[in-house]
RNA sequence: GGGCGUUUAGCUCAGCUGGGAGAGCGCUACCCUUACAAGGUAGAUGUCGGGGGUUCGAUCCCCUCAACGCCCACCA
């Protein structure tokens, strides 16, 4: 009775992608559609940059989202996941500038403003969708109708409309000040775009003299020596004994042999360098705050590119440390360096070009996060918003509740400009959004628009409004922005809680008084099998479109979920993903058994009183799987659920309840057939529904076969408990006789019984129970085990002599192979076993005879205590019962 | 300098409010058994980083030491 199977022995996911992913888009399944739960459910994507390619930080974005979005709209919510990307402005506008200069030899200079921001565009019409279709490999289930570019319109009026409600409260404001100059950017970054790495450099101690008194000589520690040409000052501390009679008289600058005055600021430290400092307002964060205390003037010695300017003659076109070695020779020569030593100390380096950032002072465009800060940092302290892990907010707090002024103007061309607005007449300046004709104060035409773009981050933190079409009206309705605002779960990387999640905090609550998500679930970063980061200098990156094409999508998809939980890493090991990729071919052959009884299968499963004692079992284990899988969906442990539905269909579904299906199967009992494979098939239905939202395409081209393509997976409800289906006796006896089937299958192993021997087996329990269980199933030992005959008694009957033998705590196995089997060994054997029980037992008989542990114990730990103790002092006993037989 | 985190089987990691150490991969032996060799069956492997404390009882709580990692901080 061989029956035909036509499905291929290996799932093939190339196919089953593509097509699930079209047919999806076709019936519009990725958008929202109300539910049973009667609310919404929304994530915001985190908008890749434009200029960006698929790695695995993105794959692990996409497939934690995925999987919660499709979790969430199986459950009843009316879903929407919102697609976009980023303009990216530093990394973007430095692509296309070197691609011109490579191709024109052209810089942006060359091609002006209007010309050079077309040429951007362009190229983001022309390969700034590439990420997005490489997403879709993904199998990514969000709206793309919603899709959105921080550069387009809605987000641009949002920007300005941000800006100039802040500008008009005086929040935003225009400042001189001491920035990070990146000079290979040549713009102003942010605090938080830098980075501090360790250098090696030197420590030079330099004398400086005193006007009014040649013969002191004040030694002046600095890694800095290049900088003297900007000195306005020396400063010591006030209370410091040494030099506080200096205060108010004048040191003479090195080589320049500027005159600076001696001044007392209580910053200088007595231990740190020599107690003297020299102080350059200019270029140094420090010393800018001294200069403002106490009113020095500032030399600016840079040029925008880094190199030193006019004001420093000696080293003038130079670059820093060019520069650092020409005033180090001319010191040397003037014998005003003391000392040289090596010394490692930290220095900033821009985050995007890893050079070496100067302080510099300029007039750049700032924020005061005071108030805003506030008001994100209460919302995570009332529970308005949480971490998911919540250890997460303390990097979230400690960044808000210290804030500082954000610089927010940049110097480049790409990005949302400033709307702010000059008159060349009147010197009148004001923010405005539409841009306008004339000045608001004189009338006059001659006006100008800051020529300064904003940050980034400034168009992102507004991302989760102007995606829902703040701030137009129509769009907004359009959009429906008071249904899916605010957000449910932002998931992200815990590198950009500040740069992101504080700043869509702020400016959110700013403009609704809402936080814009309710979670924040932040997912571990992915590196490699050594736990070092992908990089391209490493060359260790993996890249995921490779590893879809090797494995699937779906494979991949289930590795990184089953390694997202609340952990900080990810290391990711190819091998992973080979062995998900045989689980999710191990599921696709568990099918293809069930494929040809499916026209058995009745729709309803048959009534309660019609179900095998296997039956009951798998479905209540299936229930208690299911019960977990929403608990851990839940509260973001994707790692919980695929452990779960990994272990129950490996092992429970395949090795067991399919492995017991056999025998009935191939029988021939019609009826049973037909419940059994109603049983598989409703099993089936409900395993591929649990894994659908982490690996989707072969639960959809599963599906597809057991609905005859009358529905779609994605379509249908998640799997919730049930109570009823509970059943732990029949849970407890089908353990037991899990037992006694693997103990008769370590007996074959240890003799070496060939596969095809047959054996003559005799049980020996006191759980009426159980036996009654072991007698209903005997013809499934055959299967399982190779087992001819046997026979079912009470362990106090006579028992046979010299037999392989085993015994757990609830039965004994004895199997007569007199004359085949080696004596000693069996009883090797049996004695190992006694001494590893002995001392388990000994170790719960510890405690029981431990006055103060029955006296301090709670009595539910008591009595699981005893009943250990029962269990191994029973299988003691039949242990030893197995021994005697052998005398 | 401040803060956070990690240390559990060869590798990657899970262990919730303290109560007999787990998973996957890898490894060993035997099997091409009619869903699957991308497989089956059986099996081995841990002083839970070191030390101290609290407790009847500690992988879990407290202290301390060590190693590693990350973040923040004004480059004397």
């Amino acid at each position: 009775m061989e029956i035909e199977n036509n499905l291929p022995k290996t799932f093939n996911p190339e196919g089953a992608e593509d097509k699930w992913y079209q047919k999806w888009m076709d019936t519009k399944s990725f958008k929202p559609k109300k539910g049973k739960q009667g609310e919404t459910f929304t994530i915001l994507m985190p908008p890749p940059n434009v200029t960006g390619k698929l790695h695995m930080g993105h794959a692990l974005d996409a497939t934690t989202q995925d999987a919660l979005i499709r979790f969430k709209r199986m459950k009843g919510f009316e879903t929407l996941w919102i697609p976009g990307t980023d303009h990216a402005g530093i990394s973007t506008q430095a692509v296309v500038e070197k691609l011109i200069w490579k191709q024109e030899k052209k810089n942006r200079h060359d091609l002006g403003r209007e010309e050079f921001l077309k040429r951007i565009w362009a190229w983001k019409e022309e390969y700034g969708s590439e990420i997005v279709n490489q997403q879709k490999k993904m199998g990514v289930s969000c709206d793309w109708d919603y899709s959105c570019f921080t550069l387009d319109e809605v987000p641009n009026k949002a920007v300005k409309k941000f800006f100039v409600m802040l500008f008009n409260e005086g929040l935003i404001y225009q400042a001189d000040y001491i920035v990070n100059w990146d000079p290979i950017l040549q713009s102003a970054i942010s605090d938080a775009e830098v980075e501090h790495k360790e250098v090696k450099g030197f420590f030079y101690h330099l004398k400086y003299k005193v006007k009014e008194d040649p013969n002191i000589e004040l030694i002046i520690a600095t890694t800095r020596p290049e900088t003297i040409f900007a000195d306005t000052a020396v400063a010591v501390n006030p209370n410091d004994e040494r030099f506080k009679d200096l205060i108010g008289k004048t040191a003479i600058v090195p080589i320049c042999n500027r005159e600076v005055p001696i001044i007392g600021d209580e910053h200088v430290d007595i231990e740190k360098g020599t107690g003297c400092l020299k102080v350059t307002p200019g270029h140094d964060f420090n010393d800018f705050e001294i200069g403002k205390r106490n009113n020095l003037p500032i030399i600016n010695i840079l040029n925008k590119d880094g190199s030193f300017n006019t004001n420093a003659p000696e080293i003038e076109g130079l670059k820093p440390k060019d520069a650092r070695k020409k005033v180090e020779e001319i010191l040397i020569e003037l014998g005003e360096l003391v000392e040289k030593k090596d010394h490692v100390h930290p220095v900033g380096h821009g985050q995007r070009s890893d050079e070496i950032v100067e302080p510099m002072v300029s007039k750049q465009w700032f924020l005061n996060t005071t108030a805003m800060s506030e008001v994100a940092v209460k919302a995570v302290e009332n529970g308005e918003m949480s971490f998911f892990p919540k250890g997460w907010e303390n990097t979230y707090f400690a960044w808000l509740r210290n804030p500082k002024d954000w610089c927010i103007s940049r110097q480049l061309w790409w990005g949302h400009q400033i709307p702010v607005y000059y008159c060349r007449h009147c010197n009148a300046k004001w923010a405005a959004e539409e841009a306008p004709h004339e000045c608001v104060e004189c009338k006059n035409k001659d006006i100008y628009q800051d020529s300064d773009v904003l940050d980034t981050w400034f168009s992102s933190g507004l991302w989760p409004l102007s995606t829902l079409g703040w701030p137009d009206e129509k769009a907004m309705a359009e959009k429906r922005f008071d249904d899916f605002y605010p957000n449910a779960t932002l998931v992200t990387g815990f590198d950009i809680i500040f740069f992101w999640v504080a700043r869509m905090m702020m400016m959110g609550m700013k403009v609704t008084n809402q936080a814009p998500f309710k979670h924040v679930y932040i997912h571990a970063i992915v590196r490699d099998k050594q736990g070092r980061k992908m990089s391209k200098s490493l060359g260790n990156g993996i890249d995921p479109l490779d590893m879809v094409k090797q494995y699937g999508a779906d494979a991949m998809r289930f590795t990184l979920a089953a390694g997202s939980g609340y952990n900080r890493d990810l290391n990711l090991d190819p091998e992973r993903i080979e062995g998900y990729r045989n689980f999710v071919n191990k599921l696709w052959n568990a099918f293809r058994f069930i494929h040809p009884y499916l026209d058995k299968a009745q729709d309803q499963l048959p009534v309660k009183s019609e179900w095998h004692l296997h039956d009951k079992w798998i479905l209540a284990e299936l229930n208690t799987v299911a019960k977990s899988m929403n608990e851990a969906l839940d509260v973001y442990r994707f790692d919980d659920a695929c452990s779960e539905i990994y272990q129950f269909v490996y092992e429970k579904f395949c090795s067991w309840y399919i492995e017991l299906s056999k025998n009935i199967l191939y029988g021939n009992d019609e009826k049973a057939k037909i419940i059994r494979a109603t049983m598989l098939k409703y099993c089936f239905r409900k395993i591929v529904t649990l894994l659908h939202p982490i690996v989707p395409f072969i639960t959809e081209e599963i599906w597809g076969y057991l609905e005859n393509e009358k529905s779609l997976l994605i379509n249908q409800e998640y799997v919730e408990f049930d109570p009823s289906l509970e059943n732990a006796e029949v849970q407890e006896m089908m353990n037991k006789f899990i037992d006694v089937t693997t103990g008769i299958r370590n007996i074959r192993s240890a003799v070496n019984l060939k596969p095809k021997d047959e054996i003559d087996v005799r049980l020996f329990t006191d759980d009426k129970r159980l036996a009654k269980f072991l007698y209903e199933s005997r013809h499934f030992m055959k299967d399982l085990a190779n087992v001819k005959s046997g026979t079912i008694r009470n362990k106090s009957a006579e028992k046979p002599k010299r037999s392989a033998s085993f015994a757990s705590a609830h039965t004994e196995i004895f199997i007569p192979l007199e004359g085949l089997i080696d004596i000693n060994d069996q009883i090797n054997r049996i004695k190992k076993d006694m001494e590893k029980t002995q001392a388990e037992y000994k170790k719960v008989e510890a405690k029981l005879s431990n006055a103060n542990f029955m006296n301090n114990a709670p009595e539910e730990v008591r009595s699981e205590v005893k009943e250990k103790a029962q269990q191994f002092q029973d299988k003691l006993n039949s242990l030893s019962e197995i021994l005697k037989s052998f005398e």
